[in-house]
DNA sequence: CAAATATCAGCCTCACTGAGATAT
DNA sequence: CATATCTCAGTGTGGCTGATATTT
């Protein structure tokens, strides 16, 4: 038989789409792991860099910077509220909205979560210099933002606020 | 408030871990929109490509060098076998095993789905160039290379075949 | 009326687990 | 006996859809 050994296919290591996904799913275990052993989660930590960056925000606002659904937002801003790390209060100036806010505990848990997730890229990318690691970035960043906008477009979003 | 135009928070935009997801997410989407369009499945593609490349294989062995679970791997199997792209025979010199051949047809239809994948690699990495889309590849095989031996390891499996 | 927001209820699939039967 | 293979049954969850109520 060819090949007991396990070896990737040149057609398959070939497959930018499939090297990405490797990578993803090694990733993903990863950082879940370890932000579920802090008690937390990929969303939390998500929404809170945003708030932290940007200030309060809208749910709706939150679901478009962080890439998050509209639908797992509200789960997501649930456990927030519960655990202290934000607040979640009505627009004034716009019945539809909740402004979510984080809190100085919440401030405080993204800090932490912040560091246990830079030992996890440390991990991830151990076999990359730090220029190396650079450039991964930039280019992933560059595709990301070329699909973002059309996935944007496609759902009409883009176009409130600054735009 | 602070951001209503969507924009990628820079804590964000800096993790790795969080990129790579993003372009996966699109990776994912498109290829399985054009191989499902092509009554085909990612996992399929990986077998057959698997299978022309090395020759008839075990199941097991389909699923290493794949990276799919041994647990679909038989799904995948079942549906390739069922449209005539591939023979499952069990093996004369290892009862325990199934040897899994591509068949003439399942090379055809191979070539079919490559031309499908690249086209939609084209469209991913459209904001790329040349240069740029090989060196993202190279790295991004790296990790998976690195990570993937602790996980074959961690399985306990990388200990059969030429070893 | 059209469009945006928040929320809920639920879907599908991928990656994965556990256990079994069989064979080495 | 320990280990490997194939198979099935089932799980968790991430990303997503559809609908509703409300407000703009």
């Amino acid at each position: 038989m060819g090949n007991d050994e396990h070896s990737v296919p040149a057609k398959l290591r070939a497959l930018p789409s499939r090297s990405v996904n490797q990578v993803a799913i090694a990733a993903n275990r990863l950082v879940d792991r370890a932000l579920s052993g802090a008690g937390s989660h990929r969303y939390r930590y998500a929404m809170l860099a945003t708030l932290e960056e940007f200030g309060p925000s809208s749910q709706a606002n939150l679901g478009r910077c962080t890439g998050i659904d509209r639908s797992d937002v509200v789960a997501a801003v649930n456990a927030l509220v519960a655990a202290g790390y934000a607040d979640r209060s009505p627009d004034p100036s716009d019945g539809r909205r909740n402004i979510v806010t984080i809190t100085p505990a919440g401030v405080r848990h993204l800090r932490e979560l912040g560091d246990v997730l830079a030992e996890v890229q440390d991990e991830l990318l151990r076999s990359l210099s730090a220029a190396e690691r650079e450039v991964l970035v930039e280019l992933l960043n560059r595709i990301a933002d070329d699909r973002d906008v059309l996935g944007a477009a496609r759902r009409g979003a883009a176009r409130d606020g600054q735009g």
